[in-house]
DNA sequence: CGAATGTGGTTGCACTTTGCAACCACGAGG
DNA sequence: CCTCGTGGTTGCAAAGTGCAACCACATTCG
C-alpha cells in the first residue's frame, strides 16, 4: 500500500522533520505564521489553498507540537508554540539561500530585514564550537547512541531507519 | 485539475525553494550527497526509495542546477554543484532544530560535528547587519521590487503570487 | 564462450494524496 | 426570519507515490 513514506524513527534530524514539514504547504504555514497570520481565514485567503487541506495541516502542526490553538472570541486563533518559534533559523535559511540562488538579480521579492535598521540581515555562518567558520567538508556525521556520547565511527551517511526487519 | 502547487512565480523566497525540495525525498538526496555519495545505487540503497522516483528526483534535482552528472568509468555520479552546496547553512539549521524539538534527551540519533576537533557546531544565531542578534519578533519582511530599493510598506505576509489574475 | 550477476535505469499498475467544489453548522446583522 | 461571513467537513477526479517487473549494458565467473 504506497503512502508517503514515514521518517519517524530515523535517528538522521534531517528525515525527521520531514514527516511535519515536508508536504509543501506546512511550511509555508510557518512562515505565514511568523509574519503574523493566526486565523484559519488569513491563512486561507494567503495561502490559496483549499480549507480542507489547510484544515488537515493546522490540526497537524497542533497535534505535532508547532502550533497551539489558543480561543479567541468566537473563534481560535492558531499561534507559533516556542517548538514553531524555534524553526526561525531555518526559515532565515532558507530564504538567504533562495534570495541568492533562486531568484534573478533584479527581480522582485520579499525579503526579511531588522525591524529597528530596515536593513537585511547578516548572512549566517556554520561555526565550531570554538567560533571558527566550517564548510561541509569541514563536518562529519556521527552516530550518537542512546545516552552516550558521539562515536567517531566514520559515518558517511546516515541509515533510514524506516523499516525495521 | 488538482495538481501539486507550483509556487514558480512566487515573491516569497520561502516558497520558491518549495518546488525543488518541497517533495520529501529531495532534501534527503541532498542530504546524503553531502554526506558523500554519488552513486544513483548508493542513494537507493541508503534512502530505500524505489528506483523510478529517484531518477525522476535526481534528474529534477540536476534540472534545477542542484547537482549535476560527472561521467565517471562506465557509470556517472551525482555531485552536489555550488547552488546545492550553498543548503548547507539550510541543512545545519534542521539539524539543529530536529535535534533539539524531535528527539528525546536519550534518544539515538546522527549528529553532525566539526571534522577536527569531533565537536558538535556551535548554535546557529540569526544577527542584523550590524551583528546584533536578534529573533523572529525583531524582523520583518519588505518587498523588494524589480531592481529597486526595499520599501518599508510594513507588509505582514506575503502574497502567494501562484495566481496572476 | 555463455550464463549469472550488478548497475542504472524505464514502464505498468495500485493505491494515496491533493485540490476544487459543494455542503454544513453556527453566530451576527438586518 | 432570512441572509451573510466564518470555520470547517464531506465528495469525487486528477496528480503524485511506491512496489514490482522489465530492459540494456557491462562485468564476473564457470
Amino acid at each position: 500500500m504506497p503512502r508517503r513514506t514515514s521518517h519517524e524513527g530515523a535517528t538522521c534530524p534531517v528525515a525527521r522533520p520531514l514527516d511535519v514539514l515536508g508536504d509543501g504547504w506546512s511550511f509555508l504555514i510557518i512562515r505565514d505564521a511568523f509574519d503574523g497570520l493566526r486565523r484559519f481565514g488569513e491563512f486561507q485567503k494567503n495561502l490559496g489553498l483549499a480549507k480542507n487541506i489547510l484544515s488537515a495541516r493546522l490540526h497537524a502542526l497542533v497535534a505535532h507540537g508547532l502550533l497551539e490553538t489558543v480561543p479567541a472570541g468566537s473563534y481560535q486563533e492558531y499561534v507559533l508554540t516556542e517548538k514553531g518559534r524555534g524553526l526561525f533559523p531555518v526559515l532565515v535559511a532558507l530564504r538567504q539561500w533562495s534570495e541568492e540562488h533562486l531568484f534573478e538579480p533584479d527581480e522582485a521579492r520579499s525579503r526579511i530585514v531588522d525591524k529597528e535598521t530596515g536593513r537585511p540581515l547578516a548572512k549566517l555562518e556554520i561555526r565550531a564550537a570554538d567560533g571558527r567558520p566550517v564548510g561541509p567538508n569541514d563536518t562529519k556525521i556521527t552516530l550518537v547512541p542512546n545516552g552516550g556520547d558521539p562515536v567517531d565511527n566514520d559515518v558517511l551517511a546516515d541509515v533510514s531507519a524506516n523499516k525495521q526487519p
